[in-house]
DNA sequence: CAGGGTGAGTAGACACTGTCTACTCACCCT
DNA sequence: AGGGTGAGTAGACAGTGTCTACTCACCCTG
């Protein structure tokens, strides 16, 4: 009947990605997402055999927002190395920060089938990028270890500021001096 | 009748700790706990208005456990302050591996009320001597920030090392050497 | 054009969860 | 001696994810 806007698979996760976005993670039951949808409980079962399943095509969508907005963010960027690493690094943190019920949903690996969420088209290239950017400021470093250890401290920053520890322990009220911090510590002080 | 063993309350923490470190954050339910302490699923009310309260009690037991090994770690150790900030660094990414359910607990915020979690008398100390540790090594920087950048990025390697994510992107199949990378942005490749 | 098959959605059941409430009942204190 | 209190029991309730039997429109083939 109401089929005529893509189908229900896309109207799920449509209904998934606003829902998480407005109210959290703990709002995405099934059939509370089957009820936005304006269908039954039983009817996802026909697009998503599970619950994971349908969760991990939101994430999905997580991902692929994030790498988009990276993407962007660089464009026909010609700005140095250090730069483009400390662009991507705010479009991670504000990503994280903005939509804070979808990030946390992305990380929850409990909730997620990884091999779901086309993390190998999503997430692996820009993490090559993270790389060879990493690996252009810092050419004595081993990059692949580096851009490891930076994502690590971008997704460590990310989780610990949403959680509140980081401004009882910094003192401070904004993210911003906490991420010039951690780029300074792995890509050196000069600029 | 059973309540020489010092009463239901704490049973029914040994009983989550025992339950969280075996079989992992989502075994963690009232009624689970209550019937392997040996109770109606009703009893645990009477020392936990909530199950939130319960897990929190569970989590701060982790806490304090993680402070302890810190602090046993230190011992009147005399190294450097760069070496024993290594040896505090390790031993929490090596609790996080070790105890991978407790480590998920403790910072699963939506399971736990932050303020029944002692944080202040266990935490906040291991920070303020992770604070003074890296103000020694590092006189010209700003110690707090350096310090919650520092946490953060140990509490994201654990998080994305037993996600999975690091060993992949990195080719790595032990934490050391990230964790040695990690520590030389941070506090210098001097030795 | 008739009729069988298939795929999508419905509706109800099941076991499980956390919370709440009425109840028992041993124990203690005046 | 007897009332009150605190701890634990047992049942109800709404909510969850999964499974199964069912309807029913649609298409494809004969």
């Amino acid at each position: 009947m109401s089929e005529h806007d893509g189908g229900l698979r896309a109207r799920l996760i449509d209904v998934g990605v606003d829902l998480v976005t407005a109210e959290g993670v703990q709002a995405l039951s099934l059939r509370e997402i089957a009820r936005r949808a304006g269908v039954s409980h039983g009817a996802p079962r026909r697009h998503f055999p599970t619950h994971l399943e349908l969760l991990s095509a939101i994430a999905r969508r997580g991902f692929e927002d994030l790498a988009a907005l990276g993407a962007a963010a660089l464009g026909d960027d010609t700005a140095s190395p250090r730069d483009r690493l400390a662009t991507l690094a705010r479009v991670y943190l504000d990503f994280a920060l903005t939509h804070r019920g979808m990030h946390e949903l992305m990380f929850r690996h409990d909730l997620l089938r990884s091999d779901s969420l086309g993390l190998r088209e999503t997430s692996l290239p820009v993490f090559a990028l993270l790389t060879d950017l990493v690996g252009r400021v810092r050419p004595d470093a081993d990059a692949r270890l580096l851009a490891g250890s930076l994502l690590a401290q971008l997704h460590g920053i990310a989780q610990l500021w949403t959680w509140g520890s980081l401004q009882l322990t910094t003192g401070a009220d904004d993210v911003e001096p906490l991420l010039r911090t951690a780029l300074d510590a792995h890509l050196g002080t000069e600029r």
